[in-house]
DNA sequence: GAATTATATATAGATAAACTATATATGTCA
DNA sequence: TGACATATATAGTTTATCTATATATAATTC
């Protein structure tokens, strides 16, 4: 994740199933993907994030299928469950809050959220 | 820290010596006033902080000294060194970074962080 | 007067997130 | 053939923050 380590870690389940609400995905593509949509800030690295998708499949928050590929090995998809929908959104509404709040301390004065 | 433990870890020396950048401050008083600046969202705890301070100063970004109180024991102020002053901006610019790259994967689009 | 709460600092131990390092396996390209 | 990109996985480490606990004084409440 290289940036300052310190400020960085937290968050990283929001975004994953942040990524999985626009559809399926297997974990390679998701590094990829999260480097695209963040203009190459976010090197997740693959050692993180399949402990973190066994982790969310194992509380209910997706689940998990082989498909083939035209090449290569074949992939493990995830799809975000009905739950895992419900607890984005509560992560969504978590991370708002606190980078409101953080905001708020570094620049003073007020901060409503969804700006 | 409540709020969702996942979502908030990281950060939190940030916020402590950007409360010392407005003037030297004794423990207590920060996780007060962090609670105050932040509209009751921060709840740091005493076992969170000390060592956070006692980590920050060990690496020379603050420096300490004690201050009778007009009552109750000693105070034991803190004070961001001219090093400290340095990383704090560097801490500033890594969280910017970070919440606008969090904020185009949650919104799509772009993010010119200062807005 | 005794008990509780607020002020104030400190450490030990637990938990959890993300890292590095390593392992495996296939396909492509020079 | 060797390097690199694709693809998944686990073991072990580091670090942040938490809870629990300890100490001590002042103020408040019963």
């Amino acid at each position: 994740m290289e940036l300052d380590k310190g400020l960085v870690s937290g968050s990283m389940a929001l975004l994953v199933m942040k990524l999985l609400e626009g559809g399926d995905m297997y974990g390679y593509q998701m590094v990829e993907e999260l480097k695209r949509r963040s203009d190459d800030t976010f090197h997740l690295k693959a050692g993180s994030l399949y402990p973190l998708l066994h982790g969310l499949e194992g509380k209910g928050y997706v689940s998990a299928y082989e498909k083939e590929a035209t090449a290569g090995k074949p992939r493990r998809y995830y799809h975000l469950t009905k739950q895992g929908h419900r607890v984005l959104q509560e992560k969504e509404e978590s991370w708002n809050l606190y980078a409101c709040a953080v905001r708020k301390v570094l620049k003073g004065g007020v901060c409503s959220y969804g700006t």
